[in-house]
DNA sequence: CATCGTTTCAAACGACCGTTTGAATTTTGG
DNA sequence: CCAAAATTCAAACGGTCGTTTGAAACGATG
């Protein structure tokens, strides 16, 4: 039971990065049996399909990412004082951001596969974003409803959007910041990222509900 | 000068319609010419390439709307005390948000594929973004600098990106959310969206600066 | 050491890809 | 109205795709 794993973990790895890289129709299982450095026909014998390759790439570093999620979201609950939304954020952020800084765990790679994957509708994988969604949305956004209990659930759901909206984009996009600003914003300084983003969350979070505005109620 | 011109189209739309769905890789010109209805050698004979003819879906879009976007900024300017800051986001938000409104130039459709390829690092396209952003973010981030004096350049950089996050996320998924959220959030409610987003979006940018954290200064 | 289930491998499968060709057809301009 | 240019078309090009096959190599177990 060494080798095999061993060439599962090589396809894993391989397929992770030219996902990343090329998106799933513009990774070919040529390529990435290749690049794993194993036959071709170990991808179809160990993962049945391309697409379950895809899903198999996707659940091995969402699981722990989710799993920090919640226990971060837990150690807020056991301090005296109700949670800050600040903490809630960034229980909710960091432990994807950090991923970037953990080269063993995947690292910016993986960042880059799952905000390109989320932008990705790709039919048979709502499902497994759904359901993980469930998993930390459900769990959040009581969590979140408590910190703001003066929002309307409604706003914020959509708030909630948002904020996947700003976590999605900076996952994906690791390197374009840094060349229209000309090296000013660095994408490697995980922990400013962290920080300047749960500040803008978290001011986003506690705006006024905005009142319906001269056009018609609609 | 009348069929030549109704089979660009043809093309241009059938093309718009399935990068959208299916991404510019899943998508086939064989696809595309047969939703097209015309014959699959027009493509190459209009466009010259697949990749020439994603561009000239994307340039057909992105024109007007950053026409527009200039428009309601320069706007903005005429009046006599400055510009606030939530005009300024809803100029560089709602031109790109009520296209889905009007399904005469691409709807929904378009939304989805830009929202789409912009999380799509292809390489080539890269040019295309960033000379398209230059003309934006160029005129924007003054408009943003003097709106927000005390806010350093490099925490503005950061900020957009984060606006830009969540546009393009909410351009990019239309029904998922309403899914979600078990139809409470309608994302037909295009006015609705530009309200919301610019009151989360204003809140952040007016966050203040969250001083560096306990960790080293890096 | 022999056995049997697991894993690897080269080769091939049919299908579809983007692009090109050259002849037919339509449109244009004198 | 007719030559010339622009456009459409069926067919084929060489390649690559995801997947399957059946035999060879391997590993654990008795």
């Amino acid at each position: 039971m060494k080798a095999p794993d061993k060439t599962r973990k090589a396809i894993l790895d391989a397929a992770e990065l030219l996902f990343a890289e090329r998106g799933y129709e513009g990774a070919s299982l040529r390529q990435i049996t290749s690049t794993a450095g194993v036959n071709i026909a170990a991808a179809n014998y160990h993962f049945g399909s391309k697409e379950e390759l895809l899903r198999a790439t996707l659940t091995r570093r969402i699981g722990p990412v989710n799993e920090e999620r919640l226990e971060m979201l837990a150690e807020l609950g056991e301090r005296r004082s109700a949670p800050k939304l600040e903490g809630i954020l960034e229980a909710l952020v960091a432990p994807a951001l950090r991923l970037s800084r953990d080269q063993k765990r995947g690292g910016r790679v993986f960042m880059k596969l799952l905000g390109r994957i989320f932008a990705d509708p790709g039919e048979r994988l709502q499902a497994l974003f759904l359901e993980q969604f469930d998993q930390i949305g459900g769990r959040f956004m009581p969590a979140f409803q408590r910190a703001l209990p003066k929002l309307p659930p409604v706003e914020l759901m959509w708030r909630m959007h948002f904020v996947i909206g700003v976590m999605a984009h900076t996952m994906a996009d690791t390197q374009k910041l840094k060349h229209i600003s000309r090296g000013a914003c660095d994408p490697d300084d995980t922990e400013g990222i962290v920080r300047r983003m749960v500040a803008f969350l978290a001011a986003g979070m506690r705006a006024p509900v905005a009142p319906e505005g001269k056009g018609g109620v609609k």
